[in-house]
DNA sequence: TAGATTGTTAATCGATTAACAATC
DNA sequence: TAGATTGTTAATCGATTAACAATC
């Protein structure tokens, strides 16, 4: 009833509320002062129920033949994911991704800040890349503390990423984005998501084999 | 019964082979000549049940007590996925993260390989990243036609990602890998798999919120 | 033989899809 | 009012989990 308890959310649905806030975003800045469920399905391709119960269950509330007020709808969903305000992050391992990921401009849209990032390389350390500094591994678990970071981007060799996932739990970090392929073992309370590249493209390459079809 | 047809699996498990096959190959490389679908479950830190499953979707046969002979089960994997044989691949896009894949050692052992890359910048077209020549993005089509191409990756910016695609169609190329949040309209026979890089974080963020909990 | 593991069948759970009443 | 859209309840589908017989 109350609108204090947060809903939990099934992870297909929170994998899609990006698409519809990007999408809503860009209608806002078209002037659009409303935004149906229907419209947005329609849009991305999706069904439209499946948007309905998506949005609903960020609490917002729509008006039947109207849709959904644009601002209520965006806020809804930012609350919901907690990208109203950006969590400050660190990067460990300035490598070919760690490069690409410094550089992509849409993190601080989608509630994310990468404020540092460290590496082993002496021949780095000091430099800055896209405007973020580059400072020594060894400095990242006392000023994960001292700044109260609580993401972890693991972008360095698989044969370090544990040593280095250990350094972030050891600073405090509560939640590490792997981008190795590295089965980490961490304590219970933090949170583990895995980016894994093989995983999309077997997809990919299972579909090519069998369908000649469509999909996603 | 027959061996001929290709079982279908379903998206998570196909998400899930390419960790198993990774183990295994290390495993593999260790002399190891026999692996357990319970041993496979421990070291990932997965359900037996499931790691059994998967397995036997690909036709593998094991023998109780002992579990899979490794080359079998390797090579059922592979074959599974469409893995036994590398395709060529094009990439187009050479920015931050056309470049962090150009640089990626491990696609080649999933199946795949980017044998060029494509651009539209002057001053990069004729050089080579990591090994591949960076040729004018105007010559793409008639290429991939010619190299019976049926694989693009497409890195480039939002706003061109539709007209590079049309590119990459009228190039006969039958499965794209879309790492733009462009919502890509293909004919039906067109393969998309997008990459959402937002919908990762969509994830990880809502657990930091709701949870301080574990998962994955 | 004893026991770990495979392979299969059944039960549960959650997500998607369908149907429809409520509403502006 | 008429009709598009919301919000909710029910039905279907598929994946996960559980149970267990078969086997080396």
């Amino acid at each position: 009833m109350s609108r204090m308890e947060q809903r939990t959310a099934g992870v297909p649905t929170l994998k899609r509320l990006p698409l519809y806030l990007r999408l809503l975003r860009k209608m806002k800045e078209q002037g659009e002062e409303y935004a149906s469920g229907a419209v947005v399905a329609r849009e991305l391709g999706l069904d439209p129920i499946v948007v309905r119960k998506d949005l609903a269950i960020t609490g917002a509330v729509g008006r039947p033949r109207l849709g959904f007020p644009m601002d209520e709808i965006i806020s809804a969903i930012e609350d919901f994911l907690g990208w109203s305000n950006t969590s400050d992050a660190f990067l460990v391992g300035v490598g070919n991704l760690g490069r690409a990921l410094l550089g992509y401009q849409g993190f601080e849209q989608h509630g994310m800040k990468i404020v540092a990032a460290f590496d082993s390389n002496p021949d780095i350390i000091g430099t800055k890349v896209h405007g973020r500094p580059i400072m020594d591994i060894k400095k990242m678990p006392a000023l994960a503390k001292r700044m109260h970071v609580q993401l972890g981007v693991l972008t360095v060799t698989a044969s370090v990423a544990q040593k280095v996932a250990d350094m972030m739990i050891e600073g405090g970090i509560r939640a590490i984005w792997n981008f190795t392929p590295t089965t980490l073992v961490v304590p219970e309370n933090v949170i583990l998501q895995r980016e894994e590249l093989a995983s999309s493209l077997a997809v990919l390459s299972h579909r090519l084999l069998v369908e000649g079809g469509r999909k996603s």
